[in-house]
DNA sequence: TTGAAAGCGATACCAT
DNA sequence: ATGGTATCGCTTTCAA
């Protein structure tokens, strides 16, 4: 393999020169033109390609940025690829470390001081896990921002979509509509996004001085591998509560609710509205098409790049971002009769 | 940062012997057990992580992979669980290359290069692209993988899903439905996997005597974005030839399908049986469920990670692994009436 | 305008 | 059983 020493060598200069030429600070070094021709045309005959590993060693840096998270999730790529938009752009490059298990984030958090990335993206990750980031990375002063995660903190920024509005607008959107027994369906009414988006939904409904019943939620065990157990449940709701419109949690659980209530003959949307949360591709194409409240993905991974390559740059008081959503209309919706 | 001369000072030994004892060669060394179990507490203690690149440097390996391709499909998420799946248990990394335009693919391939990475996978990469990536690596001997890339070549092993086999028993599962009207909808039918489908439904079709006749066949212009165009040629197709089933080439296809046959009042599986390709996580809570072909694409990340790992310990002659598809029956195929 | 040389952190060989 | 040291390829300061 080429080095900057070969180069030198065949140039008959020294390989100082070869480096301030082929990193373009020929002007800092006053390196003539001449030389400089010469050094870069050697470089291109050779075949050079410099090594990145000296180079990083040499200056303690890597233009490196780490994923941690799992990558089950339909919409993790979305995240990935707005990251990738901005990094790329930057000279950056991404190394994934997706983490399933306890000790898969522990081991990637070693992973990240080692190979001495610039960065840290955390996505989606518990409580539990981002603290063993913060302690392994946090001695190093390595930085760490949060996208897609429930949790703030203050020692870090985060980039998030408005859940809380989307579900109000989503909800909102029904009322509108006519719907008056509108139901909510989940997977968790207690933790995280799930809850914020139900809390959106209340706030709507009560704006609207419309009362929930308890009955109008229907939390469908995510947790539980049975899924008949949650066809189950959502069957009971729809033929026991009649709802006109629900709104659900999220896309898949938007799907699973349209399929059990086709099922029981209720046609969608005439007999039932039904709203979804995410924005997935597959809402596009799925039958009928499904009104949804599309998630920002790709824009918050680039928020959240952002934010990144501005703290490697310099530490700055950790920020919170909550990108727009938008409530996208499509089939599964409509008036009430 | 800690370095093993920090740990070698306070334990008053050299970092010769620190090196060593943390790379677990005391044996080799004959380091004495009291001095072992020293410098692994200071170690510990001092908190020290290893740098894993002027390890890199000093070896002139990497245990990084690099991931080349890009990050439109809804399963490429698959694939890379099934890289890390493997990977990850070999200590090696993942870096992600996500390619667009050529221009990406050349400076990824530039990027694999200049970072000394282990070993390279491409994923459905089209010929152009990957011979760019090739007259990059080759002179620098990076081993190069294949998974999911519709063209093989002899200098470089590829893992695909057996698509050929896959539409055969698509298409026979139609055939002993009782079906003989069976249509083919795809949005290509001269390239890559969709060619292979096609063939394999033309295979099945001729195996059973029935002629398929020209008009049977609906090629989706997928290049084209009004996808008002992709929707009236698949209305045409249902309401001119009136199939009793379609075999779609990919899932997403097999989805629109449905949607504008139940635009059109035809009610699935019941008027019309479709099948699609793929497998995606989507397809089991579509309504109706999807009959369709699943590829096994977490194995294919697996075996293609075997596989370049293999050839990274040493150089062995190109493979070609084609791995077996599953036919999943849901609830959008019955028997015709 | 350029060369020489120190040094980044780890590895591994050669002494002792 | 351990220390000393050359080395990997590059960056950057200091001299010339």
């Amino acid at each position: 393999m080429i080095t900057m020493q070969d180069i030198a060598d065949k140039a008959g200069v020294s390989k100082g020169t070869v480096s301030y030429v082929l990193n373009g600070k020929q002007e800092k070094a006053r390196i003539n033109q001449a030389t400089c021709a010469r050094v870069i045309a050697i470089a291109e005959s050779l075949g050079y390609r410099r090594n990145a590993i000296a180079q990083s060693m040499k200056t303690g840096k890597t233009n490196v940025i780490g994923i941690i998270g799992g990558l089950h999730n339909d919409y993790c790529m979305a995240i990935i690829k707005g990251i990738n938009n901005v990094v790329s752009k930057n000279n950056y490059m991404i190394k994934l470390l997706p983490t399933d298990k306890i000790e898969d984030v522990k081991n990637a958090a070693r992973q990240c001081v080692e190979q001495r990335l610039a960065g840290v993206i955390c996505r989606s990750l518990s409580e539990e896990e981002l603290e063993i980031i913060r302690s392994e990375l946090a001695s190093n002063n390595m930085p760490i921002v949060l996208v897609d995660n429930s949790f703030s903190h203050d020692w870090c920024s985060r980039v998030i979509s408005d859940d809380f509005e989307g579900a109000k607008q989503a909800t909102e959107y029904l009322l509108e509509l006519g719907h008056r027994k509108i139901g909510f369906v989940t997977n968790d009414l207690i933790h995280g996004f799930s809850k914020v988006r139900y809390d959106g939904y209340i706030k709507m409904m009560t704006d609207w001085k419309i009362k929930v019943q308890k009955d109008d939620i229907c939390c469908i065990d995510h947790g539980n591998k049975i899924s008949n157990t949650q066809q189950n449940a959502i069957k009971d709701f729809l033929t026991l509560k009649k709802p006109t419109a629900v709104f659900c949690g999220s896309d898949p659980i938007a799907m699973k609710v349209i399929n059990v209530a086709q099922s029981l003959g209720i046609n969608i949307p005439q007999d039932l509205s039904v709203i979804g949360f995410a924005g997935l591709n597959y809402t596009f194409f799925s039958s009928p098409t499904l009104t949804t409240v599309k998630q920002p993905f790709v824009k918050m991974g680039q928020k959240v790049s952002e934010i990144l390559l501005s703290e490697i740059k310099e530490k700055s008081p950790a920020k919170e971002i909550k990108l727009p959503v938008e409530l996208i209309i499509r089939d599964s919706t409509t008036t009430i009769k």
